[in-house]
DNA sequence: CATGAATGAGTTTTCATTCAT
DNA sequence: CATGAATGAAAACTCATTCAT
């Protein structure tokens, strides 16, 4: 027995990882635009009818790509906004996982920024809705630790979507200085200190 | 009296000026990708020649205006670097002119984004390493600003090529979220709270 | 029996072909520069993604047919070169053989000489310095003959370089009046008695 | 007295032959097609309206040259064709004068080529037909001086068109084999040489 | 006469996507 | 499923020529 019964699954997914691993070295590398479809399944070794068998278009693998990161993403935050205890024990928690995500995932992050602002280009509309979904519950997610830090009594009462949106631009921007700075410049210290500094004006 | 000065100094301005606005407008619409140059002739009534008179490239339009604003943002911040005074009081000041800056050119700044992560394959060397610069430059004003805080005894010792980069990196994060969510996140005030959390920790 | 032995190989050529074909008699007729892509994608028949399929740009065609004339011209004279007996005889065979060429080959005659002083602008230097490593070799391989024709006591000591591009130059000159007196201007008579003449002036 | 009665008519002669010299380098070092009225204009230091002042267009300009070098050729030959004398003698001046004037014109003689494959694309009708008139001239003045020496009994009858075409053929192919070799070439020697050879093949 | 800004038709080339094999 | 040849719309850019000043 012990049969392998998803061997061509197994295969499919195979090169569906392959063409993805491709584009994100690539996409990351030199944007959505520079890299050409050719340059991808040369990247892959696949052929330009594989790409178009496990994708429907250049956009896809695009999307595909930022649906993964920004997925992962949001699971961290409704994790932390799930869990129970101290709200800023879990905030510092999130600081330190978030960091360890990006840490591990640097390309990804790079092809999120590189299609950030093209968004409503790259992708059809199908697609942007998505994307920005995806955003918004960033934010409700963190808006809810907030909240909940309010409640706790942790947190003196204050504009929470406001809060969150700091927050989010916070992190956005320490990750561009990072990306652009890499050598002398540590994402995770930046963040910890920085966001620390937002919380503390906000605790009682 | 009043007389125009230059008939024909001014018409070649004012094409200038045309295709510039018009290129600004589309940039900040579409991304420099999704523009085409007979957007560009299109929106600005003027011929594909004449584009081609007044600018190398379109690449080259699309760094004028890029320059153009990087240009504002680094003399505002040199000026208020060379500016005697009191630090928090410069700092204060200048959070203000900024952010006046940023809602009296929103464009601007939206062109600066949709370039920015694509500056590799938008502009050729030549150009790349001019921005670069801009952005070294810009960090460095905000480093002596720091700098003079720490040798006047309003802040204490740190590292203060670190911290220019987190204040830039705030600064920017917050330009994001506010070009996302205009209609309820207000940039000045996000920017206020935010740097000011900052310098809280580093004073004395 | 006399099954296609490659049904796609066979058709990758035939595309590829028709291409010079088309290119070849558009090329022969009104030059490089009047004849456009346009022109020959309509004239083979194919799409303006074929042509760029199979070649890197309009120069590549003009490059691949400038090409194979030389190479047939050139291979016609180290054949020559390098064949044993009587220089005398030898020439004579070459003679007939080049206006054999030349009259079964006119269109690429003339594509050749359409292209001749406009290389530098035509190919880029990669190209330029192939075709005139052909002209470099063909003059060379002629110099042989005559270096033969000495060592063998036909001819008396002369100038072999410059011989070989007298002769050179009066195969060019009549190819010239021929293509543009071909009713009545017989290439191979002229060839036979021109060439007979200068080498009555270098017989022992 | 003595005033200048003609200043304005020289000052125009004066630019239209600026522009024509500046023409003639750019022509023979980089062809017609390569040559753009705006390197015209900058190396003759006119505006493009001074330009199209003097010349109906760039074809004008080119045809101007060549007419102007043709023109040339022809009455040298028209003159020696007039001229009386022994034919021997006169076809020996001839050639020493044609090779003088080519050392002296090199750079006519260089655009007389690169325009004279892409003739009917540079000229329109009205121009081609001038300058294959002056081919056909230049080639009856050759025949007469030909059929001179058989009505003098210098030569044996002989088809004096065929050898006019012959000799023009010559001296073109030496043209082309000297304007690429000229370090090892010499023009007048070879030009003495073969027309020598083929001279010596039709005297009684 | 002189200027040079303005024109726009026309050119080569790219590249995401399809589909017959 | 896999291949890669074939497609053609679309893009950036050039340049001879004109004409208002």
């Amino acid at each position: 027995m012990n049969m392998k019964p998803k061997g061509s699954l197994n295969k499919k997914n195979d090169i569906e990882q392959t063409i993805k691993r491709a584009a994100l070295a690539l996409f990351a590398e030199k944007g959505f635009h520079a890299t050409t479809t050719r340059d991808i399944t040369e990247g892959a070794g696949v052929s330009k009818g594989s790409l178009y068998w496990y994708f429907r278009s250049k956009e896809d693998i695009a999307f595909s790509l930022s649906s993964d990161m920004l997925n992962d993403f949001l699971k961290m935050l409704e994790h932390a906004r799930d869990e129970r205890g101290d709200v800023l024990e879990k905030i510092d928690r999130l600081i330190k996982k978030v960091a360890e995500l990006y840490y591990k995932e640097v390309e990804y992050l790079r092809v999120l920024w590189k299609v950030r602002f093209d968004r409503d280009y790259i992708f059809r509309k199908e697609y942007t809705e998505k994307v920005a979904n995806y955003y918004t519950r960033i934010r409700q997610a963190i808006e809810s630790i907030m909240e909940q830090g309010v409640r706790s009594g942790a947190f003196r009462p204050h504009d929470t979507k406001q809060m969150a949106l700091i927050l989010m631009g916070i992190s956005e921007g320490l990750e561009i200085e990072w990306l652009e700075n890499m050598e002398d410049f540590s994402f995770s210290d930046a963040l910890i200190k920085t966001v620390g500094a937002i919380i503390a004006s906000v605790k009682k």
